[in-house]
DNA sequence: CGCCCGGTTGACTATGGTCAATACGTGTGG
DNA sequence: CCACACGTATTGACCATAGTCAACCGGGCG
């Protein structure tokens, strides 16, 4: 980390309207400047672990991170997936309950958490966007909730790899229609642990759905959807969202 | 439902001191008292369904709903289960997203949605709250998501009578050692849509922790614990906290 | 009395897990 | 430049856990 990334202004920021700073006015932004600091983590590094004491709180700029928790034999269930403008840590809390890693490098927005605290309190905006995208990471635990509880091992890859289609289109602004593209950026074990499997099984799952042509690689990485409608199908869901024809 | 119950008083209330409510001051009481409104719910009961226009938020006073998801083919997963002083409802959200179910008897304190969202903005207290009673039931549906992706049947089972020990405990400020008795409000079924199994699984297992002697029935709902750190062995988790001996 | 609902138990099956061998890609050192 | 080693992924053979289907039990209520 050669460079100082303090310099960095928030009126450029990749994610100013996503965060918990975007309902911020001038005034509040400029507090929010003065307790603000930059940190890079690489694929693999660990930002926190359990039982940790966590001094801050922050956006995720670029990259993602992993939330899991592991029992003592070692199974582990990824809990949470941070993508940029996400907000990681819990105000109030000075110990982390979970592991958070980097999953790739990652850019963290950080908030040193006693000044933070005393802003939610101090002005309106932050913490009023902070609920509502506390709401909305509730109800995609709840989504995923159903996935971990009641979906077959390929409606869980399918769903898995919708998911990740659709908040990359909400974040670029994409349509999300037909041939599309899905950079992955989990490992098989990664994907095992957000969806309740083996990576044995992920493979195997990834490996039936090309072979039927759903889906197409491109490296390991890189997932190609042909019809993206024809892999809505394979999710289990609800596709017409419960209209009456 | 024939005494009205709008009389009833916020200070008799019995989730006064849990609830959105909690933190509220008698100016702020003052303003929910005029937008409140009380309703009743017989067991097994719809209190909403997916896709409704929603008109109230509200508190759980007393008995026990499920919120679930239901896909195409009938498959159910319960994604929240709201004991007394639990809040229901999504502010900003006019339409439910989840089918929500009286499992017991259920007395509702319901606000008018728009009034209690003009609230959130004009008065802190309550969006604070709420702020505050989010991130906990966030922190549970993880906690949840473990038990559906990773435990095994029997820790399943053993997990759900242990956090329903655990709420009871703590709302009705008990001890949580030794023998204690927890009154199960779920069907067999319920509790399979709780933890991602068939009812059978679950009525298997809870014969075989009877025969095991990790618990005792009296009756089909009651359950007799004669130890609870037995019952917690069961679970898979962590007992000591991660403490190094 | 008999029905219905919720629960239990049994026999069999299927889905996904386990263990192990093999492949592939990339970076390192002889 | 090739060899090898390491991390990641794929595939196969076998197995275990939980699901399916079905019979049966028992209490409460019309």
């Amino acid at each position: 980390m050669t460079r100082h990334m303090t310099d960095i202004d928030c009126e450029g920021c990749p994610i100013r309207h996503r965060a918990v700073c975007a309902r911020c006015d001038a005034d509040e932004l400029e507090r929010l400047e003065e307790i603000k600091f930059y940190r890079n983590y690489e694929a693999g590094q660990p930002i926190a672990w359990a039982g940790d004491e966590m001094t801050f709180v922050g956006s995720i700029v670029s990259g993602v991170a992993s939330i899991t928790q592991t029992m003592e034999d070692g199974r582990t269930q990824m809990v949470g997936l941070l993508l940029p403008s996400d907000f990681m840590g819990r105000p109030g809390r000075s110990v982390s309950t979970y592991n958070v890693t980097a999953v790739s490098d990652v850019t963290l927005c950080c908030f040193r958490r006693k000044p933070f605290e005393q802003l939610l309190i101090d002005t309106p905006h932050v913490g009023e966007r902070l609920l509502v995208m506390t709401l909305d990471e509730l109800d995609a635990a709840r989504e995923w909730m159903l996935i971990l509880g009641r979906k077959t091992a390929r409606e869980k890859i399918s769903s898995l790899l919708a998911i990740i289609a659709r908040r990359e289109a909400s974040l670029n602004m994409l349509k999300l229609t037909g041939r599309i593209i899905v950079d992955l950026p989990l490992t098989r074990e990664a994907m095992a642990d957000y969806l309740g499997l083996t990576l044995e099984t992920v493979s195997r799952q990834i490996s039936a759905l090309k072979r039927e042509g759903i889906i197409e690689l491109e490296g390991k990485r890189r997932i190609v959807v042909p019809d993206y409608e024809d892999l809505l199908m394979e999710t289990g869901d609800d596709v017409d969202g419960g209209v009456i024809a």
